[in-house]
DNA sequence: CATGTAAGTAAGTAATTGCTTACAAATATA
DNA sequence: TATATTTGTAAGCAATTACTTACTTACATG
């Protein structure tokens, strides 16, 4: 990876989260990141290819994220982790989680395979917690999910998340 | 209101909301609409004068629901009725819940008038049921209106859907 | 019925769009 | 050191963009 790919990339992440995929030409790009036009479409053949590689880098470190949730023995703990994870996303990432909601939101769903890896841990951890209905209790947190990643990146106010954290694990945890 | 207007502002809400407003050029729209690209500029200056005039109409809509609410006697009818709102949003209202959502995302924030009105009968209506925090008791249940505004508009599953109110109701009305 | 205004169109406009081409510099490999 | 490949650029491409202009048609009001 060239420091100037990587520099596309990052120009790119940020404008198609902040601007829109269709907001931002790609001479934006290519000016935001210092390069020639045409470089872009050296590296990533075409706009479309670049938004795609430009979501792989950070959809691969959230699937390792997963993973290791999966991994934790404590079903209490894991459903803590998941309901975490809004709030425990760090500043760089905000462009990523923004563009993610924002093609969403386009019948553009990339976050389709997120839900459903955290869907499967939920419901594997209510079961073990003997819940009664475990697809509505899954579904409900990811509800929250959505709200809580709004309330993260959008609104930036981590005081008030935490509190947010805490009145919600209080219904889960007695 | 003449044909032809309305006809506009109905193709631009359902474009705007299913590819975004740098999704759709004014051509598409007209073209969509069976009228001349011309008509748009006469009828609403430019078009970000067609996006407003869009969401307005939709927009005193909900706020009278929203009034309605306020007006109801009973403060846990009145959440039950908040709670309730993202499943009783007729399908002809999806495209606009769609673009104010998507415009959300995109830091164009229509969604703040709802959600502020939404807060303040919330709170009230917590106060006077004597709950501790009301505050953030208040935006715990926005956190699930997003998220239910979600599940509705873009998955469609309304079974699921009723499931997730009966949950949610239960962890608020004992 | 005459006339002013609103509703509507077709054909333009300059600027911007995503993308290509032809070529140069840098770097790796023999 | 010679050569092949990768990295990079500048200039240009046709198509599309938001918007305007010059004009016609419909309609309301005195």
């Amino acid at each position: 990876m060239t420091n100037k790919k990587q520099s596309i990339l990052d120009s790119a992440l940020y404008l198609f989260a902040y601007k829109g995929y269709n907001g931002v030409s790609t001479n934006t790009i290519a000016k935001h990141a210092g390069v020639s036009e045409g470089l872009i479409f050296k590296h990533f053949k075409d706009k479309k290819g670049l938004l795609n590689q430009t979501l792989t880098q950070w959809k691969l470190d959230f699937n390792q994220i997963l993973e290791d949730i999966g991994n934790i023995e404590s079903p209490q703990i894991r459903i803590q982790r998941i309901m975490e994870l809004p709030f425990s996303i760090p500043e760089i990432q905000f462009p990523y989680w923004q563009l993610v909601y924002a093609l969403k939101w386009q019948n553009l769903d990339l976050m389709h395979n997120h839900a459903t890896s955290m869907k499967i841990i939920l419901i594997e951890a209510l079961q073990a917690l003997r819940y009664p209905d475990t697809n509505t209790e899954a579904e409900l947190i990811l509800s929250y999910f959505d709200g809580f990643i709004s309330s993260a990146v959008l609104k930036k106010d981590s005081s008030l998340s935490k509190n947010l954290l805490k009145a919600l694990q209080k219904k889960y945890i007695q």
